[in-house]
DNA sequence: CTTGCATATGTCAATAATTATATATATAAT
DNA sequence: ATTATATATATAATTATTGACATATGCAAG
């Protein structure tokens, strides 16, 4: 099993969902195409991880609810005792701001605006759903045996890092400025 | 072309490097093994973007020292100038975090402690190779003209978010403890 | 009306990446 | 002597991931 595996049983043993749902859920902690996933689950439903009920909608396409197996369950608490892999992050924004003082201050600029801009995005999205946690669940969150703990201090997580990610691209465009300021 | 493909250009630009030393270099923004790394840069000799040279070596195997092109220089130039494809990451320890409510305390304590024990020695090694670098270049790496400016920044980003991590593990460790308090 | 968007699932080809295997030199440790 | 480690490059087999193609429902906007 990889570790998109253990992503989908980690998700459908906090509560039942489509595959749909599951493409959309698994941006904060991993990232995957529907391509993938589809497949995956019906290899994980045929080795009795999983099971799934076909739910059929009215003004929307059916859809199959997966639910995990008591099966699944076991080998899932089986492996989050065992020690993680290093984590792999592939950020194309990196490899640029390696190379970034063949460019001008312009382009830089440019490069670190963008960035910041796109986190201040996703730092407002964030904010938003940790809000939405809180209200459906209130101080139940901050408990580890409530099932809405590891997904809540993931989303901290993800939240701070976006916040310092915008300090990072603030100090740097400091850096820039420093560099070649700009004529008023 | 690929993003590591680029990745490889920005660190030769930089200097010229061995397959050998780029795997090892790589680290800091991108990971690769030398299985991808060595066909790559054949890919790229071929393409005209890297040009190579061999060099024979006492008390080592020989190597090819690559450097890249004016053609490969143009690129990454235009590349770098383009709108960033989204970062992946793909962390298993997010994904056990996801579903810690599952196990006990004791297990996720451990996870945990694991996790800090890690970033603290990442913390300690990334602080040496920035003093380094300051030694090495002194204030030149705070200017964007400088090839090691991009590194340099990179650097300053790693630590942050090391230790933003270690932080962030401390703060879930004391939630840990507020729910299932230690018997002295 | 028709274009676009959200919901919903699926397959297949192509590419990217890892794991395993292979070879070779030299030093340090046991 | 032998084992481990570091340097150095390379390829083959396997697995993981993406991008493209495919289909279908229903709503909202123009």
């Amino acid at each position: 099993m990889n570790a998109l595996g253990y992503a989908l049983l980690g998700m459908l043993v906090r509560k039942p969902c489509s595959g749909y749902e599951l493409t959309q859920l698994l941006e904060v902690f991993w990232q995957a195409k529907h391509s993938q996933i589809y497949p995956l689950l019906t290899k994980l439903e045929q080795e009795q991880f999983l099971s799934y009920e076909q739910v059929q909608q009215t003004g929307k396409p059916d859809k199959k609810i997966y639910s995990i197996t008591e099966k699944g369950q076991a080998l899932l608490q089986d492996w989050i005792a065992q020690a993680p892999a290093a984590p792999v992050i592939r950020d194309e924004f990196l490899v640029k701001v390696y190379a970034i003082w063949l460019t001008d201050v312009h382009t830089a600029k440019k490069l670190f605006e963008e960035r910041i801009s796109v986190y201040e995005e996703k730092v407002l999205f964030r904010e938003t759903e940790i809000k939405k946690m809180k209200q459906e669940h209130g101080k139940d969150i901050e408990d580890i045996t409530s099932r809405h703990f590891g997904r809540y201090i993931l989303f901290q997580r993800k939240l701070n890092q976006e916040k310092d990610e915008i300090a990072w691209c603030r100090w740097v465009m400091s850096l820039l400025e420093k560099g070649a300021p700009t004529i008023g």
